[in-house]
DNA sequence: GAATTCTATGAATGATCGTTCATAGAATTT
DNA sequence: AAATTCTATGAACGATCATTCATAGAATTC
């Protein structure tokens, strides 16, 4: 378990004040992730986050990097098994996004504190940014697809806004109470809206 | 400008107290809200808080009601100008979220902040809930009374939850970049959405 | 295996946090 | 007008924050 050689120990202990950042925040919310909760999670030294991240401020965006990867890595991986339609790629997006939920509850209430501090922190700004504009451009060239294919007269570009805004939409609410939140109704709330703006591609996926 | 009586001052002071917060929220974030921020912000003194809050955590829920209260009030007005219709009072509900976001602009970012900060603080929860419950009830009822009218084979429930995931996205796209947000696109989106659920009711407005 | 280099530790540091409280002054009451 | 009551102030306090660094020990190199 524990490392032997140098190299394996530098990306155990990186790993692990990474995961215990995670946990701290997703627990106490940002602000509450302070050099002490990240001793008392990792179970490691105090001058640990400084000797392997130099500063607080370089890990937090090393686990803002962290998410923003493992996230893009999971749902581009769900739309590579889809079937090669993009009726088929959209809704295993969408899919992914509102199943995501049941299990992966502490990196989606790590990210949102973190979008919510890119508010006011320029510096976290471009780590979201380029999260959002992967995933919205990935959206939009379906949707794209979808209204070539399907001769609908609506914009892509607005379609594809609105299924985004619809999923984080989702993710507030149920980052808020996630016992709550019910992987049906999430799936239901979006197969409406696509049915409805993509009649001929969603309709008979409704019933 | 000053107050002169006792009575006064106590509602000038609160008043001026929740607004520093409110501001100091907006530009450095909740965890950067401190009681030396608020000094700087407001020009009181430094004991003014504990004074009429007795603890900054009290000032905080104080700031939380406020924000709930002026949208609740903003919202209702907005519905009972707009004329006695479902569908005008849907689309003046949405038109109201949507040109909101062009001059009350600091409200609206400490409200996220709350709301975030409600993940892991319940005691925050509760404030956040009521007006997310009072709002969806409203968009629920309004949805329920046009899927009478139009008879809709959509379910009012999952409809007005669409509408509020669709607002709350919008929301945290526009807090993100203020600047780059255009109302234009927020309504086209909304829009979109309606005129694909709502035919009978906001196809016509949707050109 | 000895010498060297880097890693891990946690007590100490200065800065900043929210809160307290003695004091001065203003509003109110007698 | 004098006496009283409450308000406003900001220096001081203990707690906690992120960071530093001397020391010990382990991995690596010679």
């Amino acid at each position: 378990m524990r490392p032997r050689t140098r190299g394996e120990a530098r990306v155990y202990f990186r790993a692990k004040l990474i995961d215990a950042a995670i946990e701290a925040i997703a627990r106490h919310g940002f602000s509450g992730l302070s050099v002490s909760r990240l001793v008392e999670y990792s179970g490691l030294a105090r001058g640990m986050v400084n000797l392997h991240f130099d500063r607080k401020d370089k890990l937090l965006h090393e686990v803002l990097r962290h998410l923003a990867d493992a996230y893009r890595a999971s749902w581009q991986a769900a739309i590579a098994r889809a079937a090669d339609d993009p009726a088929a790629k959209l809704w295993a997006l969408i899919e992914h996004d509102v199943a995501r939920k049941t299990h992966d509850d502490r990196a989606l209430i790590a990210w949102l504190a973190f979008r919510q501090e890119a508010i006011t922190n320029p510096s976290y700004r471009a780590l979201c940014d380029t999260r959002e504009t992967a995933f919205l451009g990935t959206v939009k060239s379906l949707c794209a697809a979808l209204v070539k294919d399907g001769g609908y007269a609506i914009k892509p570009d607005v379609a594809a806004l609105g299924i985004t805004f619809l999923l984080e939409g989702l993710w507030l609410d149920w980052s808020l109470d996630p016992k709550r939140y019910r992987p049906k109704i999430g799936r239901e709330v979006c197969l409406l809206h696509l049915a409805a703006i993509f009649p001929k591609h969603f309709e008979t996926r409704a019933h």
